[in-house]
DNA sequence: TCGCACTCATGCGAAAACGCATGCATGGCG
DNA sequence: CGCCATGCATGCGTTTTCGCATGAGTGCGA
């Protein structure tokens, strides 16, 4: 039996082909050509002397020494997120890589002043921005630190409440009109799916308004409401910051979920993180009446 | 910044320069020229921009991220350790290899039936047997399998107590002719270096015998007996199997530390290790009154 | 003070790993 | 039934990685 040293590398191989079961898939993944998933694999069965996994039309089917090297690979992957946060922590230069995740809409009308104050004060510090609306794993430090809108940090993180915020109704200046004009004629509303009916208070003021579209991305409903589709309820930050939205003034200003800066506990210590904090944190405290009604 | 893919390989093999703090003794280890270990270091550190090591004119000092790198580097290997471990318990092939340890002289002088019985019944096992007097480490799979001289099993080692022995004084004929002839005359001994003095049933029965020899090791200290040295107290299967060797009785059998048969409790279920046990304990079990007085 | 043993750095040729392109099998879908 | 998407195997040329050899610095002991 060749018996040659186990490489760690196919370790990894193996972790990943069998979370996504093609070799075409965990290639993608690793960033390199299946070929080679297909040749590490290869090597480490001859290593081991174990089929790990069944070949077949649709796929790399992992045996059950296959799911036992997986089980146990997967607690050396974690093992090296927890090296990679806990070197993130205790570094100390102001130079090198900062990831920050926001959600789209908060980075573009909020957070750009910060980011550019932050830029001038450590042109080192590469900074990197993922707007997304998909929470990132901050344990696998797909990013440094997390803007989150929600009630409480998540599960293990260590957070900072920055600002508590509210909703109120949004649309354009001809709809504020409207209203103004008749506050008792209907509105058209257009809303996020997950908000299936209108709020009492909007049916007895305005009694016959309806619901006209429903929008499962903010970007997208914000635009909607820009292009007068009708009245939109979203944070106040959001629809003070859109060019041609006024308030209109039908629903009051309602408590909405708390704006969190979160990091995963390990890497909070870091110089780049206590350096963004620190430009954070007073811009925004400056700034908190503009969150609420 | 690069920031290329961290390799797992970069990983153990800082976590072993660590341990063994030069290029050198790394490379030795890990099986590769120590060229190599340097160009690995190198990479993860431009690929963390972090400086791991401290390079001296004696070796590589390991930096605060580098202790780090290599503690959690430590995690990865335990987690590999067990991977290994639950693949060979799980395996139920009754081909590939079979790594036992035991004590030297025991190999030579009780085992050697058994090994050939496996061999024989179990040809396309490849037996690997390692002769030696340290303990191997089963945890990291430096053997399947251990016969061990003591009390009782090692911590989180599954085991089976094989057989209870005793020891007894033995010496070459002429030795035993001068004892039969006069027991009260002085006694010439080769002993252990842990046994400073002669046991008091000794001194009784033979006043003015002396240790003359002491030894570490218990094959050198076999061969001073042959040798005609003096007397010697093994464990009885020693003494019986070596030729030129009587029992001389003026030390009645002592009881001695357990013969075990150890594995560690993710490999004990393994095919092979099975499959030896099978063979082993019927074979020990009719041999039992060997290892006694 | 010289030599030896130990360390690391660097350049070059050999070996291994890699990616690409091609060919083949399979499973929907119009 | 043929087309296309997805997935695997294999051969070949290239890139990367590796090991060896050489040179240079350092500390210890004769």
């Amino acid at each position: 039996m060749a018996q040659a040293k186990t490489h760690w590398d196919d370790l990894e191989t193996v972790l990943v082909l069998v979370q996504r079961g093609s070799l075409a898939a965990a290639s993608a993944e690793l960033g390199i050509s299946y070929t080679t998933v297909a040749r590490r694999v290869a090597r480490i069965e001859a290593a081991t002397g174990q089929a790990l996994f069944v070949r077949s039309g649709d796929g790399y089917l992992p045996t059950e020494a296959g799911l036992t090297m997986a089980h146990h690979a997967a607690d050396m992957q974690s093992a090296q997120h927890a090296m990679m946060r806990a070197l993130t922590g205790q570094d100390q230069a102001l130079t090198g890589k900062l990831t920050i995740t926001a959600p789209q809409l908060m980075i573009a009308h909020v957070l750009c002043p910060v980011l550019q104050a932050f830029r001038q004060a450590h042109p080192e510090v590469e900074l990197e921005v993922k707007g997304t609306n998909t929470l990132l794993d901050l344990d696998r430090r797909e990013a440094d630190l997390a803007f989150r809108i929600s009630r409480a940090p998540g599960d293990n993180l260590t957070g900072l409440r920055l600002a508590e915020q509210e909703t109120a109704s949004f649309a354009t200046q001809a709809w504020a009109d409207r209203f103004a004009a008749d506050p008792k004629a209907p509105l058209d509303w257009v809303a996020y799916v997950t908000h299936k009916t209108l709020p009492d208070q909007v049916m007895q003021t305005a009694p016959g308004s309806r619901i006209q579209y429903h929008f499962d991305d903010m970007v997208v409903m914000a635009g909607a409401a820009q292009a007068g589709l009708g009245i939109a309820r979203m944070p106040i930050f959001l629809g003070r910051a859109l060019p041609g939205l006024v308030q209109v003034p039908i629903l009051s200003p309602q408590p909405y979920a708390d704006i969190w800066l979160v990091a995963h506990p390990d890497v909070w210590p870091s110089a780049r993180v206590r350096a963004f904090r620190d430009i954070l944190v007073p811009y925004i405290k400056a700034h908190r009446s503009d969150f609420v009604g």
